[in-house]
DNA sequence: CTACCAGTCCTTTTT
DNA sequence: GGACTGGTAG
C-alpha cells in the first residue's frame, strides 16, 4: 500500500517523504504536490513504525487544511490517530492552555476573543483610562498590541523610543491586566501564553520535547517569529522538523509572517537536506507561464522555476468591462456556458482582492439562479444575533466576561441605560471586580433592572446545569428574551432562522471527538501536590484531562471563535465558489476568475505605502493565478462603485507583467451600449476593437499628461458636470484627481481615463 | 430610556 | 454603501 503510493511520487517528492536524518526544508512550488508529500510522509512514519502516532505534531494554516490532512492520513493507516496533534498554531496552543491552565495562570473557563471582541475591549479600556479615542485610535492600539504579540513581545520588552510609543506600551500593559481580570484571551495571547508556559516550566517543556519526535509545518513561509520560537521550544536535538513552504506564496506579512524564517530555519536547525519541488501537476502551460513571468518581477526570491509536462491549454482570457455590474455579467455569462457543458460548479471559483467585491457577484449569481457559496467575509458566528446569543452563553460560562456582559445587559432592551452602566463601571473599578459582580455593590433601588437581569442569568445557570448542549442553548435563547425580541421585529425571520441554526450547531458539536490526549496536567506552580509527581511526569497518563478542564459549553464557545464558521453548506454542495485570494490559498479549481484587476484595488493602494507591499501584492496575484487548473480568466473595469461613489481606475500593472502570448483579450459582446450612459462620445478609446483582440497597452497615456490639472482648478466632466479639483496625486499614467462636483459629490478620477476638461 | 436621524470614517487581506 | 457615533425628540 505504502510502497505503491511512494512509487507514484517523483524523485524530489520521494526524497522528502523518505528522508530520515534530521530536519528538512522543502521548497514546494504551487501545485507541486506538497500536501501529498506531507501526508505520505506522516503515513510512512506511522506505517513503518518509525514513529508512534502520538509523537507527531503537524501544524497547518487553517482548520480546514487540518481536517483534510487528518482525513487523508486516516485513509492510509488503520492506526488510532487521536494521539496525533494536528491543527493550526492557534488551536494547538489553545489545547495546550486548556490542559495546563493553572500553570499558564489562566482561569479554567478562560474565553477567547475574536477581533471584534478585542476591539471593544480596547475601546472600553480607553474609556476607563480617560483616553480620548479621537487622539489614540482604538484600532491603532489593537494593531500595536497584536503586532507586539506576534513578535512574542510583552509590554515590558518593547523599547520605548518616544513618548507616543510609551503611551501605547502603557495601554498594552493595561489591556493585558484587563484581559487577565476578565478571563479573556485574544488570538495573539493564545500563542504568547503558550510560548511562555513552555519557557517557564521546564518539566512541561521537556515532556513535550520528549513526546514530539516529528514536527511538520505546512505553509512555513507564513509563520511569524512567535510561532517560530514556539517550534524551537518544542524541539530538542532529536526532533526532526519538516518544514514545507514557498517564499513566492508568502502573503501574510501584514499579520507578522516573516519569510526569513525559512532561511533562519535552514541555518538554526542545521538542515542537511533541502528539497525543491518544482514540477507542477496542476496548471496548463499558459497559466504556469503567466505565473512564472509575473513573479520574476519580484526581487530577492529564493529562486525556483515551476515547470509542467502538461499541454499549454487555452490562453488566459482577459476582459475589460465598463463597471462592476458589467464585470459580473460577463463572469456569469462565462460561468453559464461552463455549466451548460456540465462543468461542476464547485470547480469554478471567483477570486477577488477584498471581501466587499463579493456583493455584486452574489447578486448576479442569485438573479441567474446559480448556486454559489461565499467563504470568509461575514461568517455565521459574526452575525449580530449569533453574537448576542453567544454572549448569553459566555456570561453563563464566565460571569466575569465584561465584553459579553456589556453586549447583552440591555439587549433585548430592559431599561438599563448608559448612566446605570457608568455607575456600575465605577463600582467595578472601586471593588476591582467584574461588572456582573459589581451589581451586588449597588444600592437596591438603583439596581432593580440590573438585578432583574442578574436573575435571568442566575436562573438560567440553575436550569441548564443538567441539560445537553443543544437544550442549554435553546433554553438560553428563550429565557434571554432573544426569541421574543426577534419575533416581534419586522425583519426578524432570518435572525430566528440563524438562532435555530445555532441550536443545531450545538447538537452537531460532539464534544467527545475533541478529546484526544493524554498529557500531564498542571505541573509545578499552581497545584501543590503536583511537585511530587512532577519528577516522573513524562509518561503519566491522565485520561480525559481536557474533558475535565472544559465544559461542553466552554468547548463549544472556543470552537465557535477559532473555527471560522464553515458551518453552512458543507461537503459535496455543488456551488460556485466565491472567496478572497487569501482564502483561496491551498485550494485549486478547474476554472478560475480573478476579478477587479485594477490599480488601487489590486494591487491595493494601501499596500503601495507599505514596505515590500507591492511585492506581497504580486505574490498574491501569483497565488491567484496558480489556483487554476484548466482555464483562467482575468477581468477589470473602467469604473467601479466604491464607498457608494464611482471611481475610475487604470488596469492593474500585473496585467502588463504577463506575456502577451499567454493572453487572449476579449470584448464584452453586444452589451457595450451601456457605456453611453457614462461617456459622451470618444467611445473609441474605451472599447476593445470589434475583433475582440487588442494588445495596445498604454495607448491612452501619452497624450493626457497635463500640468493644467492642479488643485483649485475648475473642471468639467461629461457625465458628472462641473467641479473643482481638491487633490492631485501620482504622475502620468498614475495621476488621479479628486474633484468636488457642483452637486456636492466628491470623486477620485484617474486622469488617464476620465474625460476631464478645464472649464 | 428608546427610537430615529444626521454626520463621519472607512476596508485590504485572517488565525 | 454601511457601521458607528452623537444628538434630539418623545
Amino acid at each position: 500500500m505504502l510502497e505503491s503510493i511512494i512509487k507514484t511520487l517523483n524523485e524530489p517528492q520521494k526524497e522528502a517523504v523518505l528522508y530520515d536524518d534530521g530536519s528538512v526544508l522543502v521548497l514546494a512550488g504551487a501545485g507541486s504536490g506538497k500536501t501529498r508529500v506531507l501526508t505520505t510522509r506522516i503515513g510512512r512514519l506511522i506505517l513503518t513504525g518509525t514513529a508512534n502516532p502520538r509523537s507527531i505534531l503537524a501544524v497547518t494554516f487553517t482548520n480546514k487544511a487540518a481536517k483534510e490532512m487528518l482525513l487523508r492520513i486516516s485513509s492510509m493507516v488503520s492506526h488510532d490517530l487521536r494521539g496525533v496533534w494536528i491543527g493550526t498554531f492557534h488551536s494547538l496552543c489553545h489545547r495546550m492552555l486548556r490542559m495546563h491552565y493553572k500553570d499558564a495562570n489562566l482561569p479554567q473557563n478562560f474565553q477567547i476573543m475574536d477581533m471584534q471582541d478585542q476591539l471593544s475591549s480596547v475601546k472600553r479600556l480607553l474609556k476607563t483610562l480617560n483616553v480620548d479615542p479621537e487622539i489614540i485610535l482604538p484600532k491603532d492600539v489593537q494593531r500595536f498590541i497584536n503586532n507586539a504579540k506576534e513578535q512574542g513581545l510583552r509590554y515590558s520588552e518593547i523599547e520605548d523610543v518616544s513618548d507616543f510609543n510609551r503611551q501605547f506600551i502603557e495601554l498594552y500593559e493595561a489591556y493585558d491586566i484587563q484581559c487577565q481580570k476578565e478571563g479573556t484571551v485574544d488570538f495573539g495571547e493564545l500563542l504568547l501564553r503558550s510560548l511562555e508556559l513552555l519557557q517557564r516550566h521546564d518539566e512541561l517543556r521537556k515532556h513535550y520535547q520528549n513526546r514530539f519526535d516529528h514536527i511538520l509545518i505546512d505553509e512555513f513561509q507564513d509563520t511569524n517569529s512567535l510561532q517560530y520560537k514556539w517550534i524551537c521550544l518544542l524541539s530538542d536535538l532529536d526532533t526532526s522538523v519538516f518544514a514545507v513552504g514557498d517564499d513566492d506564496q508568502s502573503i501574510y506579512a501584514f499579520r507578522g509572517a516573516d519569510v526569513s524564517n525559512m532561511a533562519k530555519f535552514e541555518h538554526e536547525f542545521k538542515v542537511k537536506k533541502t528539497v525543491r519541488l518544482e514540477q507542477n501537476y496542476r496548471s496548463h502551460g499558459h497559466i504556469l507561464d503567466a505565473a512564472n513571468e509575473l513573479i520574476k518581477n519580484n526581487p530577492s526570491r529564493l529562486g525556483k522555476n515551476l515547470w509542467t509536462d502538461s499541454e499549454s491549454g487555452d490562453p488566459i482570457r482577459v476582459c475589460e468591462s465598463v463597471d462592476d455590474n458589467n464585470e459580473a455579467t460577463w463572469v456569469i455569462e462565462e460561468i453559464h456556458s461552463f455549466l451548460k457543458e456540465n462543468v461542476s460548479p464547485s470547480e469554478i471559483a471567483i477570486l477577488y482582492r477584498s471581501n466587499a467585491q463579493s456583493r455584486v457577484f452574489e447578486h448576479c449569481l442569485s438573479q441567474n439562479g446559480i448556486k454559489y457559496r461565499v467563504y470568509g467575509g461575514f461568517r455565521f458566528y459574526d452575525r449580530a444575533e449569533i453574537k448576542n446569543a453567544l454572549a448569553y452563553l459566555r456570561l453563563l460560562d464566565n460571569s466575569d466576561d465584561d465584553n459579553a456582559f456589556l453586549r447583552i445587559v440591555n439587549f433585548p432592551p430592559r431599561k438599563i441605560g448608559t448612566k446605570t452602566i457608568e455607575t456600575l463601571q465605577e463600582l467595578a473599578k472601586i471593588n476591582s471586580c467584574s461588572l456582573y459582580k459589581a451589581i451586588n455593590f449597588m444600592e437596591e433601588k438603583r439596581s432593580k433592572a440590573l438585578r432583574l437581569f442578574m436573575g435571568i442569568i442566575e436562573d438560567l445557570r440553575i436550569e441548564t446545569c443538567n441539560l445537553s448542549l443543544p437544550n442549554l442553548i435553546d433554553l438560553s435563547l428563550k429565557n434571554s428574551g432573544l426569541i421574543e425580541h426577534y419575533s416581534s421585529e419586522r425583519e426578524g425571520v432570518d435572525r430566528l432562522e440563524n438562532l435555530k441554526e445555532l441550536v443545531t450547531a450545538g447538537a452537531g458539536f460532539s464534544f467527545s471527538e475533541k478529546i484526544e490526549d493524554n498529557v500531564p496536567s498542571n505541573v509545578g506552580i499552581g497545584s501543590d501536590q503536583s511537585t511530587s509527581r512532577s519528577q516522573d511526569v513524562t509518561d503519566i497518563i491522565f485520561a480525559d484531562e481536557l474533558k475535565e478542564n472544559l465544559s461542553p459549553l466552554a468547548a463549544f464557545l472556543s470552537n465557535a471563535i477559532l473555527d471560522s464558521g464553515e458551518s453552512q453548506a458543507e461537503v459535496g454542495e455543488e456551488a460556485v465558489q466565491l472567496m478572497t485570494i487569501h482564502a483561496a490559498k491551498g485550494l485549486e479549481f478547474e476554472r478560475v476568475f480573478i476579478v477587479g484587476l485594477e490599480e488601487g484595488l489590486f494591487p491595493h493602494e494601501n499596500s503601495l505605502n507599505e514596505f515590500g507591499g507591492l511585492d506581497e501584492e504580486r505574490r498574491l496575484m501569483y497565488v491567484a493565478i496558480t489556483r487554476a487548473k484548466k482555464n483562467l480568466f482575468l477581468s477589470y473595469t473602467q469604473m467601479r462603485k466604491l464607498y457608494g461613489q464611482y471611481r475610475y481606475n487604470r488596469k492593474s500593472r500585473f496585467l502588463e507583467e504577463i506575456p502577451e502570448e499567454n493572453l487572449h483579450w476579449v470584448s464584452q459582446g453586444p452589451k457595450q451600449k451601456v457605456s453611453q450612459n457614462y461617456h459622451s462620445g470618444r467611445e473609441e478609446n474605451f472599447f476593445i476593437s470589434e475583433g475582440g483582440i487588442s494588445s495596445k497597452r498604454g495607448e491612452l497615456s501619452s497624450n493626457i499628461v497635463d500640468k493644467r490639472f492642479r488643485v483649485g482648478v475648475e473642471v468639467r466632466h461629461p457625465k458628472f458636470g462641473e467641479g473643482i479639483i481638491l487633490n492631485v496625486e501620482g504622475i502620468e499614467q498614475d495621476c488621479r484627481i479628486e474633484v468636488r462636483f457642483t452637486n456636492g459629490d466628491i470623486k477620485w478620477l484617474a486622469l488617464a481615463i476620465a474625460k476631464l476638461e478645464i472649464n
